[in-house]
DNA sequence: CTGATATCAGAGGGACTGAGATGC
DNA sequence: CGCATCTCAGTCTCTCTGATATCA
C-alpha cells in the first residue's frame, strides 16, 4: 500500500531532517522561512505566509524566534502601518548555511541506499504527485482555497 | 531536494488519509491498531505497541477510544495480572473494513497521476529505503533500541 | 463597509520522555 | 532484586480555527 509508504517514509524524512535542524536549535519553519527571505527578499508577515505556506498566525511565533535570536529583523512599514517588514540578517544568512549543510547531510542519510539513477526515479516520480496536487489543490468539492 | 520532496509528498498523503479517517471520527492510530488486531489476533498492549509501532503511553489513550466505543475490547490477563488483552469486537471488525474503503480512496486520489507501472516503481523505490533504515534504526551513534 | 494585516489563545494528531504503581 | 506492563502527565513540531485590534 503506497500510501502507507509514503507516509512512513514521509515520517522518515521529516524525523531525521527535524532532528538535524534541532541540533541547531532550529526547526522546519525557520528554514523554510530563513530561505524564503534569501531568495525573495524583505517582506510582510502575510507575504511570507503565502510564499512559506506557513500559516500566519505561526508566522508570528515564527518571526517572534528568530527575530529573538537576531536571524531577522522585524520593522514597521512606513507606506502601510498595518504591516511588518520582515528582513534578513547577515546572522540569518550564516545560520542558514548552517541549515543548508545539515539538511544535504539528512538528505544523504536518507538516500543512502539508492543509486544515482534510483535517486533521479525517485525525485521524477514525486515531482509528478506534487506537481499534479499542487494545480489542483482541493479539487474534489472546494473549488476555492 | 528529494528530502524536501519526501516530506511534502508524504504530508501531502498523510493529510488525504487524515481527512478520510476524520470523516468516520477515526484517526491513524485506530486503523493501526485495529489492522494489527485483525492480523495478529489479540495480545497485550505491549505487544500491540511493538507492532504497531505505537508508543505504550500513546497506546493506553489510544485503547481507551476505541474500547469506549466498543471497537475493542480490555479485559485483564489471567496469566499475568499485569497485561490487559485487547480483542477485536465485531463492531470494531466492521469499522476496520469502513477505515480500508477510506484508505483506499485516498490511494486512488493520491497515485491518480501516476501509471500502473509508476505506481510499481515508485512502491519499489520507496519500499528500498524503508528496508534499508528499518534494519539499522539507528546506526550512527546508538547501537542499542 | 470590506478587506488585509498582525496578534493571541487554543486545539488536534502524531511522536516522544519521564515518573509512578503493580506484578513477574 | 531486576524487568515488564500499564497509566498519567507533560513536551515538541506542525497545522489549523477563531477572535480581536488596527489600518487601507
Amino acid at each position: 500500500m503506497p500510501s502507507w509508504l509514503l507516509t512512513q517514509t514521509g515520517n522518515h524524512a521529516h524525523r531525521l531532517v527535524t532532528d538535524e535542524f534541532a541540533s541547531v536549535q532550529a526547526r522546519g519553519y525557520h528554514y523554510r522561512l530563513l530561505a524564503t527571505l534569501e531568495e525573495f527578499g524583505p517582506a510582510s508577515q502575510a507575504a511570507l505566509g503565502r510564499r512559506t505556506e506557513i500559516h500566519v498566525s505561526d508566522m508570528v511565533a515564527t518571526v517572534n524566534e528568530l527575530a529573538g535570536r537576531g536571524l531577522v529583523e522585524r520593522a514597521p512599514d512606513p507606506a502601510d502601518r498595518r504591516r511588518n517588514i520582515i528582513t534578513l540578517t547577515d546572522a540569518g544568512t550564516r545560520q542558514l548555511r548552517v541549515l543548508e549543510e545539515r539538511l544535504a547531510a539528512s538528505q544523504e542519510a536518507l538516500l543512502a541506499p539508492l543509486s544515482a539513477e534510483e535517486r533521479q526515479r525517485l525525485t521524477a516520480l514525486l515531482s509528478t504527485l506534487l506537481d499534479h496536487h499542487d494545480r489542483r489543490p482541493d479539487a474534489a468539492d472546494s473549488p476555492s482555497r
